[in-house]
RNA sequence: CGAGGUGUGGCUCAGUUUGGUAGAGCGCUACGUUCGGGACGUAGAAGUCGCAAGUUCGAAUCUUGUCACCUCGACCA
């Protein structure tokens, strides 16, 4: 049996299990190779592809929002990072150093970035003099490094791709607006573009980030019942307007210190798609970030006007603006169909002498793996297909998710959800303790975010001081 | 950093207990027959068995050391 016949067969015959699945998986489909240096990863062709989407589809809702992009060094000062007290502390266990250059020992160290709030902060003093060259909104699309102990393909590799805003406001109010905006152009991308629904709500004191007055954070449902954060929102206050002095003439007349705010998402969302959508027969990628949306697989391949259709398919669909990629190697047809249902294209279409003597096209989706036949050449339906392809993922998922939402008031209660593997909503009063008790119980592998809001008015009625809802997750 | 495990052609591994010519499947190359759900035949290329030292007439196999990687924990996007 072919090597792939039996890996497919092996994934089929288990449990969604990950972390094996999910690494044979993402070698198998060629989007990483593991990299010389331990923890880093060389992304392939197909893997940037994937990355190279969710770019344009932020950038597209960046712009929207006044969001601009710009770009700042990979060497950080050491002494910038000591800037914000809490920010060192937080980063310097995992920051990798240069400390030699040009062969010879340098003065002062300098760290690889592991975020860049420093060095962009202290550019932003620089840029701000009135209210009036308020709000800075700045984003960077860029890699950065933390030196982790342990590391997964995607999920947490030293050297990682992200996009990292940064901005500065005049007041409290704008900045912890922009928070909450960013926040939800994170949950609406995450929801259309990758078709992974996703739970908001604010990070506890305890796994804030180094530096922030709150975080906020979304955390989505993987197949296999586990939590993934998938992205971050900060808002800084003025702790790094007073370190790195950024001041601006107000209308008043007065000096006064910026508020800022950060926000984060990186190539981690290519390993939630993996495991939100994969299935036994690999990766299922949603159209709107698939590198190949359509693959046309040539049957017969040698009888005679079968390549030319299949080329004139292409020509059209490439027309329509479909991302569409022609297999027309020396292999047999079920061959391709499984290497390309494992790299999760999202619609396949099949040309042979039968179907080009029907005037039919063969056309079978991957989410669902139902095949229809269409008329030859049918672009728009096609078209409309994608559409409904990516929709009916969205909807899969979020049946998911949703299944996997439980409700507790206790502590038992929360415990044993967690352990069935399920998100928890529960009544908790959000302090300090309580998340101590609850993470040393679920043997701290657990991550807490909360809501306010209409939520919270019913659970008060539980009595007790509850005045936030728990969304209560075991983390990955 | 704690606890386990694994290092043998490109990949997945067998062989190690009991030392005796380096193996299999897949992949790769060439030619031919095939091609509507992972085709087949014939011929071929490819490995200082992670590294180092030791024991031995002889080491993939035994001993010691060392390095790398993987899994599970503590830390984190």
């Amino acid at each position: 049996m072919a090597k792939e016949k039996q890996f497919v067969k092996d994934v089929a015959d288990m449990e969604v299990d990950f972390p094996q699945w999910y690494t044979d998986v993402i070698l198998k489909t060629e989007l990483v190779d593991y990299g010389p240096v331990k923890g880093t990863m060389v992304i392939r062709p197909y893997g940037y592809a994937i990355w190279e989407n969710i770019q344009n589809e932020l950038n597209k809702r960046f712009k929207k929002v006044g969001v601009k992009n710009a770009y700042f060094p990979l060497l950080i000062p050491e002494s910038y990072l000591k800037k914000e007290a809490e920010h060192v502390e937080g980063f310097a266990p995992e920051v990798a150093v240069v400390t030699h250059a040009g062969g010879n020992k340098l003065q002062e160290p300098l760290v690889i970035r592991p975020t860049s709030e420093t060095i962009i902060c202290d550019m932003f003093a620089k840029w701000m003099e009135s209210y009036r060259d308020l709000p800075i909104i700045i984003n960077q699309w860029a890699n950065v490094m933390r030196w982790e102990k342990t590391t997964r393909p995607f999920l947490r590799t030293s050297e990682f791709l992200w996009q990292e805003g940064h901005t500065v406001h005049a007041t409290h109010e704008e900045a912890e607006a922009e928070t909450q905006l960013m926040l939800n152009v994170y949950k609406e991308f995450a929801e259309n573009a990758l078709a992974i629904p996703v739970l908001t709500g604010k990070k506890t004191e305890k796994e804030k980030f180094a530096g922030a007055v709150a975080t906020y954070g979304m955390e989505a449902m993987m197949l296999d019942g586990k939590s993934l954060q998938a992205g971050t929102s900060h808002y800084l206050g003025q702790n790094f307007a007073k370190s790195f002095n950024m001041k601006f003439l107000d209308k008043d007349g007065e000096l006064k210190y910026g508020y800022s705010s950060s926000w984060g998402v990186s190539t981690r969302l290519i390993g939630a798609l993996i495991m939100a959508h994969g299935d036994q027969r690999g990766l299922v990628i949603p159209p709107v970030v698939a590198p190949i949306q359509v693959v046309i697989i040539p049957v017969a391949m040698h009888k005679e006007g079968v390549l030319d259709k299949a080329n004139e398919l292409k020509q059209a669909f490439e027309n329509a603006g479909i991302r569409v990629e022609l297999d027309s190697r020396d292999a047999s047809p079920g061959w391709k169909f499984n290497e390309w249902e494992m790299k999760g294209v999202p619609v396949r279409v099949e040309v042979g002498p039968r179907d080009i003597e029907n005037g039919k096209m063969m056309v079978m989706r991957r989410d669902t793996l139902e095949k229809q036949e269409y008329a030859l050449g049918d672009v728009n339906a096609i078209l409309d297909l994608l559409k409904v392809v990516q929709s009916n993922m969205l909807e899969k998922s979020r049946k998911m998710r949703d299944s996997r939402i439980k409700e507790a008031d206790s502590i038992e209660g929360i415990l044993q959800a967690v352990e069935t593997k399920n998100f928890v909503k529960a009544p908790w009063c959000g302090c300090r303790e309580c998340e101590d008790k609850i993470k040393e119980q679920t043997q701290a592998t657990s991550r807490i975010i909360s809501e306010d809001s209409a939520e919270n008015k019913v659970c008060a009625v539980c009595g007790k001081k509850a005045e936030k809802v728990v969304v209560y997750a075991r983390a990955y």
